[in-house]
DNA sequence: GGAGTGAGTGAACAACTGTTCACCACAGTA
DNA sequence: TACTGTGGTGAACAGTTGTTCACTCACTCC
């Protein structure tokens, strides 16, 4: 271990063979990469080396060293861009969420065309969870999260997603009269069964991707289940009988 | 850090002051602490510290040292009674599962003699997580745990106590004629709702137990939602129209 | 009484951690 | 052209970790 390559070469000052692998330095003149541009490259090493790593580790027992050797970094360069490895993590929370957005406006989208608005929305989570599973592997894991800043900020977003399906939701003739804070409930109801579904449907993937279609089935029939509850249900519990 | 005390002390052979001080050792013949109790006695020290640490740690970072230097233990003695962490979390988990056997028990008890059954069933829930709120944040934030074997004993439990509940269900009015899997499906939504329930009402305890009311009011409704559901619902997707 | 068992000890090991530091190379500007 | 700001480096630091080891000594059983 305390053999060490001999001076003169200078190990070609990229030591750490990884995920940036030091701008192509194209030709001098034209390609040039800006600094920014180098900047946000290794931003974004990081943040993908964590989320790859995030696949079975969970985020408090992350390391910081763990993370840059996986973007192909000294560990040095990680306080460049994060404070800590919890800094990290709320960044992670925020593009997570982007995608979760980018879910609601396909399943928006979709679920017009649909004829079976179940199997609709349905369909279009289970595909958006087959294209971006880190991101869906990491909001339900850390959900409960041990590091209390990114539980909260989970939760916060979570929340606020449930609105805002509430908001989609009030368009359906069942419950277009229903008070907003029933509406709110169905929601978050919802928004339970799609975080669990990820879940499961992550665990499926990696151990028995053959009984895929038995969790779609069985999600549809949840999420049936639960809409049409709204038909038996009487909003702000019973009002005139 | 490298003084040591003077060797003459002999550092009454209990360098480690914890919370086993070492079998009291009380008089000499007849108050004799069998061996077999010596030692159910720091596996229990070992498997509250790890409990105490899972506070605000996840299973998946828990330090076989830190759990001994909880236990009041030397880091050796560990591997007298677990072979790795994991397998103390299997441990627990069994633990945990058996204070919620305990739940379903009184809520049994207690709903026949209820006016609401809804409101006796929350009531039980809430004060069995104040009594044991260990092995319920445990579930709640192992459920999805970056520990695999833990993680799936975990799930298959959940599965169990699911269809316990299932065929408590069967005994009310309202869906008695329902097939076993709608059974089922009804009873992991409620088992659902009551691991989430878990979780925020834990994070209410200990960041504004004022709110803790409407916490069990919103449960209540979720339950009541749930369970309004079966009113609606046909079984198997519409058997006879 | 004497031997054997086994829970617990403390020291040692190499491996790894987070964080800081002086330094370097180079893009962007003056 | 030379200057400056900054992203990245590698070495160093003091700690902590999991695991093994020979060991002690109270208990149990003959």
């Amino acid at each position: 271990m305390n053999e060490r390559p001999p001076e003169g070469i200078v190990a070609e000052r990229g030591a750490y063979p990884g995920a940036v692998p030091r701008p192509p330095r194209s030709s001098s003149s034209a390609g040039r990469t800006p600094r920014t541009v180098d900047k946000s490259r290794t931003r974004r090493a990081l943040l993908d080396g964590a989320l790859a790593l995030l696949e079975d580790r969970s985020l408090d027992n992350l390391g910081i060293r763990e993370v840059t050797r996986a973007a192909g970094v000294a560990p040095a360069a990680f306080y460049r861009h994060f404070a800590s490895i919890d800094d990290l993590g709320l960044v992670l929370v925020e593009e997570a969420f982007a995608t979760l957005r980018g879910l609601m406006r396909d399943a928006r989208d979709d679920v017009n065309a649909a004829d079976d608005m179940i199997k609709g929305s349905v369909a279009v989570l289970v595909t958006h969870i087959h294209d971006n599973p880190g991101h869906y592997r990491f909001i339900a894991r850390e959900q409960y999260s041990a590091v209390l800043s990114v539980r909260l900020a989970i939760r916060r977003d979570l929340r606020l997603f449930a609105t805002e399906l509430a908001t989609d939701l009030a368009r359906l003739p069942l419950v277009n009269t229903w008070p907003t804070a029933d509406l709110v409930m169905l929601a978050e109801l919802i928004v339970g069964l799609m975080v669990d579904t990820s879940k499961r449907l992550l665990d499926v993937i990696e151990e028995g991707p053959e009984r895929e279609p038995e969790l779609v089935a069985d999600t549809e029939r949840r999420l049936r289940y639960l809409t049409f509850g709204a038909t038996a249900w009487k909003p702000r519990g019973n009002r005139r009988t």
